[in-house]
DNA sequence: CGAACCCCAATTTTT
DNA sequence: TTGGGGTTCG
């Protein structure tokens, strides 16, 4: 074994060597955080022979939960690191209610709600309740109620502000109706339940508190009131409570995380101790210097000291781009420069502050034939196909889930249309029962009784029949089938691919999609489906986008600034640095949240170690046209000593002038998308880079000729497969985007 | 019943 | 620009 100290800074080590009682460590971007968390657990195990069993580590997300068991792996080895309980808060709760959650009114098979599906009971909610969605929309309502969750109110203490809100007080205890009488709980829940199950069982609070002697939170900036509650209940008995976080790098406010909370553990914990960690190791000094000069501007923070021993290294690359395309080109074209200089593709990242900012950058990668890894988006468990056959398995699981029901009734089509799913409304309001149980009492030889014969005309009766008899098939082979086998049965069984894989591209793509799903249950391979169904069910429904990041694939990724916390990469682009983007005109009126939008400008830039891009548009088109924009207030806050001047030479700047399309459609680069691991990446265009293999017959400034568009100038050239893609500036037209010898150019 | 059409609305970030 | 939801027609 070896030492578990050696190898980190004294600051680094006194934190770790503190094992007992209260402690917070506040650490810097690129200062080892992770680190200490996982060299603190290594020495509570070797150093002071803690039993694995009681420490709990919790984060926010599989991915970190699975890295730091990684790296315990490596300090301890497997036998120890195997039985520490590592995961996230939802998976943690999950796990303590999947044990508990009788105490608190949950069902054992208990399914978790996704945002979907709490949008379509919030929905009906509405409907019930005649809350016009106009006024009432369902995600404000939903964000209303999951405001109240994460502080712990329920709908019996909530307190309505407005009258806006008194509705939303009765949408949320009818919601809540609906999640219990279909045996669910959304994301909230699990945190709320847990917190509710700690606190009113004192046997069951202590239990856990003896199990969990030792515990752990990572950034703990981005709690919100449940988890913290959640923690501190757990702390209560022995106070061994080990905190990291940063108050910089608080950046989901939004989402109820509350920063003060770091404030809050001094109070709840006087006797806490406070650690700093102000060594950066990750970035360039001149990297370093450009993040202080955006955080500083922020009022409401402590200052911090960061410093490094790290080089100066380069300036950073401020960019002015035409519009969002010519801003992605930009970016690619910085890429393949880099590549050259022997960055490779996992050393690099684009951010963004809106996923919708994706597309322009995926459409140049493909179009360039340059692989990438998208990162969130279209999300791999939200597609229809991938939804649709997840209800079906949860409705095996629990055929109570109303929400699931729904959602499959009649997908494929089977003939249950909106009259007969109305009737059937009817009859779960009437008998306060689950739609499944409404069809069991289709048949003769129901108990209770039957409902009567003409209920439901001959004919929707027989699909609802059959329906019922599909559902009842399915949840008996559960028991003797594998969880593979028993999602081959309802594809074969509803006919699925020839619903899903219509014979068009995109129908193909769908059906590659179950293909992936089906690879997914294969590692659920042991045991039959009875026991591996809720495991499976569980594990899909609290996995997040970055957790499908892959370090494998070796090509830039593409995320939101969000999704990037945590993160490092050699280079780094973040585009849209514009007024309104980001910062995001939603936060204009609000000082709290323009200082977290700051945040994330700070969080983005420091995930660089050597390189970094500030990107940002004259023009951009929101949803349809175009608009002039104002470069973000962040870039004026840089001292230009930091950024690389005269820079923005260059072909590029002669074509900005002008408007610039992508000429000649998209064409698909590569051999199409590359479904991946956990599904939910995609890697672009395959197609290796000819390079510089091929000598170019344009160049740039070239004058040629167009049969269609004209005269022009060349404004860029790549080579690409066996033809060349060129940019032109064509007189009286604008910039094209063309293929060389497909659009017959010729030199003049 | 279901496909086709139209209109409207929204577009921040997500465990 | 996209998608969802509602309406209409076959």
């Amino acid at each position: 074994m070896m030492d578990i100290l050696a190898g980190l800074n004294p600051s680094q080590r006194e934190a770790v060597k503190i094992t007992a009682g209260p402690i917070l460590v506040l650490a810097g971007p690129g200062s080892g955080k992770t680190r200490v968390l996982t060299h603190r657990v290594a020495f509570l195990l070797s150093e002071r022979r803690i039993s694995p069993f009681n420490i709990l580590a919790v984060t926010f997300t599989n991915k970190a939960a699975r890295e730091m068991r990684t790296r315990l792996i490596q300090l301890v080895g497997e036998a120890h690191a195997r039985d520490l309980t590592i995961g996230t808060f939802h998976a943690t709760c999950a796990r303590f209610l999947r044990r508990d959650g009788e105490r608190v009114g949950l069902g054992r098979g208990f399914v978790i709600y996704d945002e979907d599906d709490q949008l379509t009971l919030i929905k009906q909610v509405l409907k019930e309740l005649n809350l016009a969605d106009k006024v009432y929309r369902p995600g404000a309502v939903l964000g209303a109620i999951s405001k109240a969750k994460n502080e712990l109110i329920g709908p019996k203490e909530y307190v309505p502000p407005s009258y806006w809100h008194e509705a939303v007080q009765r949408a949320y205890r009818r919601y809540q109706q609906l999640l219990a009488e279909n045996n669910a709980v959304d994301f909230d829940d699990l945190l709320m339940a847990t917190v509710r199950l700690l606190r009113e069982n004192p046997d069951v609070r202590e239990r856990y508190q003896d199990r969990y002697t030792y515990l752990h939170v990572d950034e703990f900036q981005d709690t919100n009131i449940a988890q913290y509650t959640l923690m501190k209940l757990l702390a209560d008995k022995y106070r061994n409570l080990f905190c990291v976080g940063d108050e910089d790098q608080s950046i989901y406010g939004w989402r109820g995380a509350d920063y003060r909370n770091v404030l809050r553990f001094s109070k709840d914990f006087p006797d806490a101790q406070v650690k700093l960690l102000e060594q950066n190791y990750r970035s360039t000094q001149t990297i370093l210097d450009v993040a202080q000069a955006i955080i500083r501007k922020n009022k409401s923070r402590h200052a911090k000291t960061l410093w490094t021993e790290n080089a100066a290294g380069i300036p950073i690359t401020i960019h002015a781009a035409y519009d969002q395309d010519d801003e992605a080109q930009f970016v690619v074209d910085e890429i393949a420069r880099l590549n050259r200089r022997g960055l490779r593709g996992r050393d690099i990242a684009v951010f963004y502050r809106t996923n919708a900012q994706s597309r322009a950058l995926e459409d140049a990668f493909v179009r360039r034939g340059m692989p990438y890894q998208l990162i969130g988006s279209l999300r791999f468990y939200q597609r229809r196909e991938v939804k649709d056959l997840l209800a079906y398995l949860r409705l095996v699981h629990n055929p109570h889930d109303s929400v699931s029901f729904h959602r499959v009734i009649n997908v494929p089509a089977r003939g249950i249309g909106k009259s007969t799913l109305e009737y059937l409304a009817h009859w779960t309001e009437k008998l306060r029962v689950s739609p499944y149980v409404v069809l069991q009492r289709l048949t003769p030889a129901a108990d209770p009784a039957p409902l009567p014969a003409d209920a439901f005309d001959a004919r929707a009766r027989k699909s609802l029949l059959a329906f019922l008899a599909l559902l009842d098939e399915l949840i008996a082979a559960r028991a003797e089938m594998k969880l593979t086998e028993l999602l081959d049965r309802i594809v074969d069984k509803t006919a699925y691919k020839d619903y899903i894989d219509d014979g068009t591209s995109e129908g193909a793509d769908r059906w590659d999609n179950v293909v992936e799903l089906r690879k997914a249950t294969r590692r659920f391979a042991e045991g039959t489906a009875e026991i591996t169904l809720p495991t499976f069910l569980e594990e899909v429904a609290l996995i997040a986008d970055i957790d499908a990041m892959r370090d494998d694939l070796n090509a830039p990724t593409l995320m939101t600034l969000h999704t990037a916390k945590g993160l490092e990469f050699r280079a780094v682009f973040i585009v849209g640095m514009e007024e309104g983007l980001f910062p995001h005109s939603r936060s204009f009126d609000n000082p709290a949240q323009m200082e977290e939008e700051r945040r994330l400008c700070y969080v983005g830039i420091t995930r660089a170690k050597e390189h970094l891009y500030l990107v940002h548009c004259l023009r951009r088109s929101f949803y349809g046209n175009a608009d002039v924009s104002e470069p973000s207030r962040y870039l004026a806050d840089i001292p230009r000593e930091l950024t690389a001047e005269g820079w923005r030479g260059g072909g590029r700047q002669e074509a900005a002038g002008r408007r610039q399309e992508a000429g000649g459609g998209k064409q698909e680069a590569g051999g199409g998308k590359q479904e991946a691991g956990g599904g939910r990446q995609e890697a672009g265009g395959r197609k290796q880079e000819a390079g510089g293999r091929r000598q170019s017959a344009f160049r740039v400034g070239d004058k040629v000729h167009h049969t269609t568009f004209g005269d022009g100038v060349v404004i860029s050239s790549q080579p690409h497969g066996d033809d060349e893609e060129v940019q032109v500036a064509f007189v009286g037209v604008g910039v094209k985007r063309l293929f060389a010898h497909l659009a017959r150019l010729k030199k003049k």
